[in-house]
DNA sequence: CGGTATCCTTGGAGATACTG
DNA sequence: CAGTATCTCCAAGGATACCG
């Protein structure tokens, strides 16, 4: 009882971090193996805004990925598809009509992703303000 | 009482995820403004290494840091010090010593990382096999 | 030790045109 | 409608050499 349990959050801290950061077999961390095929222009977006929309077609995803040319669109669903993220489903009418959706494994990771946008919408000012701060002090 | 509280759930999340995605003066959204800076090989990887660290010195970062080149980790350092996210120390000493430590907001954001670690580190396997599977799908 | 300064390569991503 | 197919470009990032 001589150690506090606030004393003691670093410490499982320390510990899940290092869980996260340890090499696998190929020689990647589980984190580096996710950013290899995650750190992107547009993964995140295109999957809040699936969360968001339910099962939207192509164009409806486009329309709401603000800025995402066709193709960016296409090569990222592609990517979540191979990933198990994503489904695909073509319905052979015509005009064809193909819906997208988040699977439960991707619907897990749109958790935490959501926890990562209200990070940044929380603290976007504060970091706008410590940008300007620091180029203020660096300018010559 | 006619709605439950599980399918009050999606309302709930769509609005979360409105707020997160909702465009502001400079034609962003919060999370596209913080991909901007964020969506990159190394800059996770440095927080979460920070986190576990306290306050390593750069070299010691270096080594943590598994496969960063000195030119990245000085880059990356550089922009989460513009970001407000972590403080450089430098100690003039002969030879000098240089500490990195995170910010109070540098930690909140390492929280959220956590979680995303935690994930890719709990869905790695289940993400390879999906990967294999698309794969051998569309394999001709 | 803790960086800069260069040079160079690669692939992420945009623009445009075409198609089942 | 929902994509391919190309072409192109630029900047992220790696390699190497030098420096206070």
């Amino acid at each position: 009882m001589g150690v506090t349990i606030t004393e003691n959050q670093p410490v499982e801290r320390r510990k899940k971090i290092a869980k996260i950061l340890e090499e696998k077999a190929n020689g990647l961390c589980p984190v580096h193996d996710f950013l290899i095929h995650f750190a992107n222009k547009w993964s995140m977006l295109v999957v809040l805004n699936l969360g968001y929309a339910g099962s939207p077609r192509f164009n409806e995803l486009k329309s709401r990925v603000s800025g995402i040319s066709q193709r960016m669109l296409t090569v990222t669903l592609r990517s979540l598809e191979e990933d198990g993220l994503v489904t695909r489903q073509l319905y052979p009418e015509i005009p064809p009509r193909v819906e997208y959706q988040l699977t439960p494994l991707g619907k897990s990771l749109l958790d935490v992703m959501m926890g990562l946008g209200e990070w940044a919408a929380k603290h976007e000012a504060e970091i706008a303000k410590a940008r300007k701060k620091f180029r203020s002090r660096h300018a010559d």
